[in-house]
RNA sequence: GUCCCCAUCGUCUAGCCCGGUCCAGGACACCACCCUUUCACGGUGGAUACGGGGGUUCAAAUCCCCCUGGGGACGCCA
């Protein structure tokens, strides 16, 4: 029970458009963990209203991410629920209805601008240095040409009208009283022209249907809060207690990205992390069991927490120390848990099927299969006595090539060889690299060696994370073995 | 640029709310030594922090203000 009296009922709401991310992980487990102490519930809803980015792969991920974790959810989209559906998706009738409630209320209206209008508007309050957002064109529309325009079928959204005096504030439990200033709030868009609501919106509209009690999530929403709590006034509803937990960062203290830090889950998962390590881990971001005590069980954090005890400064994700931190957990394992984790996870039956077509012709013993393919096994490879730098290549070019093909594997859309391939080639065509030049030092970075099996296939078996982090890793071997600092 | 959040060792943090017990405690990483046929584990020790300036007070890491620094938000993404 919460003070308030009602059953204490929280949420994760991923967005299933990648690779499942540490920072959700994060967020569930303080959810969880909170929802577990006070006898309450841990919703997971699934926000796949972008139906450009939303995948269904990306779904189970997640799910199956945090079941990995032992983060297990009391209600959501595979397992039902008395609020269902679970996935935002399925509820879009709702949010329509509710974006009409809003109109009829006078609390939003009808916008047909266009992108390309939106756009030019943005571009030119920045060059002004003002704050971008939307000019508020539609908002003085006269009923009688929204009508024309919606006779005419002319695309729109739904938008919030915001208050343009006075200030909103709500209370952080972590930080106390926010105030925000009305007149600076954007009239947020609420109802997409494809008929999918918005964040916003849908976010207010399922925390409201789902009775949840407290919204604990990343800091990065504080500056959207202020538009929560007034769609909570236009529809009349109370407030739930809002909870924004620190952001995770990267070395050099920016909020956590994939461009610098490992992020995906399944990540830490084949680079033989061990589930309880990684939550432990986690739960030492911006909290502490006191005592000194750094090793605890979930079980162990729920007895213990309490939202006074978060530490507000953003908290450097150190894969340094959650190395040591598994380690430590590594070495209490018993007999049986050792054997499975390398059964069921470093040598899983799936994997070693993936692999079979491409490492099988290169063997003709079965004891060559552990020193051929170790490089499939393992997490960071040692380039400490490899050349890799092809010959008339500079360092600097290597790693403009390497730079280049990241980025061009993180927006890859399917992970399999033969996009790798097309992708790839086109890459080497465009920078006029030699073949060899330009496979042989891609195998090797991502490999460690140069008979391994055929590039494409290995890195689709590899996996995006793996290869992408093979070569960030060789990236800043090179940088580091290149300058005299 | 505007608004908002934050600020203890390199990093995660304890202490801060309820000022004195803090010349600031623990952990990771680092260095040295011990253990050891090697490596690792383990043990012992070491170096390293209250961002700066003003207040308030007998007394400030702890309270207040300013500055600085860092971060986030400013999307028909979440």
């Amino acid at each position: 029970m919460s003070d308030t009296g009602k059953k204490v009922r929280v949420r994760i709401a991923p967005s299933p458009t990648g690779d499942p991310h540490v920072g959700t992980a994060y967020i569930a487990l303080f959810n969880y963990v909170f929802a577990k102490k006070h006898g309450g519930d841990f919703i997971l809803r699934i926000e796949d209203t972008d139906q450009v980015r939303a995948r269904a792969s990306s779904e189970a991920m997640i799910l199956e991410s945090l079941r990995w974790l032992g983060l297990e959810w009391d209600e959501g989209p595979d397992k039902g629920g008395p609020c269902g559906p679970y996935r935002q998706s399925e509820r879009t009738a709702l949010y329509r209805e509710h974006a009409e409630i809003l109109l009829k209320s006078g609390h939003a209206y009808r916008c047909f601008c266009t992108n390309e209008r939106l756009t030019e508007v943005r571009n030119q309050q920045r060059l002004q240095g003002l704050t971008t957002g939307y000019d508020r064109h539609c908002r003085a529309l006269k009923a009688s040409d929204v009508d024309a325009k919606l006779g005419a079928g002319i695309p729109h959204v739904i938008r919030l009208k915001m208050p343009t005096d006075g200030v909103t504030k709500f209370v952080d439990e972590l930080r106390g009283e926010l105030e925000f200033e009305n007149h600076r709030l954007d009239d947020q868009v609420l109802l997409k022209s494809d008929g999918y609501p918005t964040y916003h919106l849908a976010n207010v509209v399922d925390d409201r249907h789902m009775a949840i009690t407290h919204v604990i999530r990343a800091e990065e929403w504080i500056s959207s809060t202020p538009k929560h709590v007034i769609l909570y006034k236009a529809f009349g509803w109370p407030e739930p207690k809002w909870c924004h937990m620190p952001l995770l960062r990267n070395a050099d203290r920016s909020k956590i990205s994939k461009r610098k830090n490992p992020v995906s889950l399944s990540y830490y998962r084949r680079a033989g992390i061990l589930p309880e390590a990684l939550v432990n881990f986690l739960g030492l971001m911006g909290w502490s069991f006191g005592n000194d005590v750094e090793i605890f069980t979930v079980q162990q954090m729920m007895e213990k927490f309490d939202f006074k005890g978060i530490n507000l400064g953003g908290p450097v994700f150190d894969l340094v120390k959650l190395t040591w931190m598994n380690q430590t957990y590594m070495h209490k394992m018993d007999d049986s848990r050792f054997v499975s984790f390398l059964r069921d996870e470093v040598f899983s039956p799936a994997y070693l099927k993936a692999l079979k077509p491409i490492v099988l012709e290169r063997m003709s013993r079965f004891e060559q299969f552990v020193d051929n393919n170790a490089f499939f096994f393992c997490g960071a490879l040692d380039y400490r006595n490899l050349e890799i730098l092809p010959k008339g290549k500079t360092a600097d070019e290597l790693l403009l090539m390497l730079g280049q093909l990241v980025e061009l594997l993180d927006e890859l859309y399917d992970w399999d060889a033969a996009s790798l391939q097309k992708m790839i080639e086109a890459h080497k065509d465009e920078i006029k690299w030699k073949p060899k030049d330009y496979f042989l030092s891609l195998r090797m970075v991502t490999t460690g060696r140069k008979d391994s099996p055929p590039l494409f296939e290995t890195l689709a078996v590899l996996g995006r994370e793996m290869v992408r982090f093979r070569i960030r890793d060789y990236m800043n071997h090179l940088a580091g073995t290149n300058s005299p600092a």
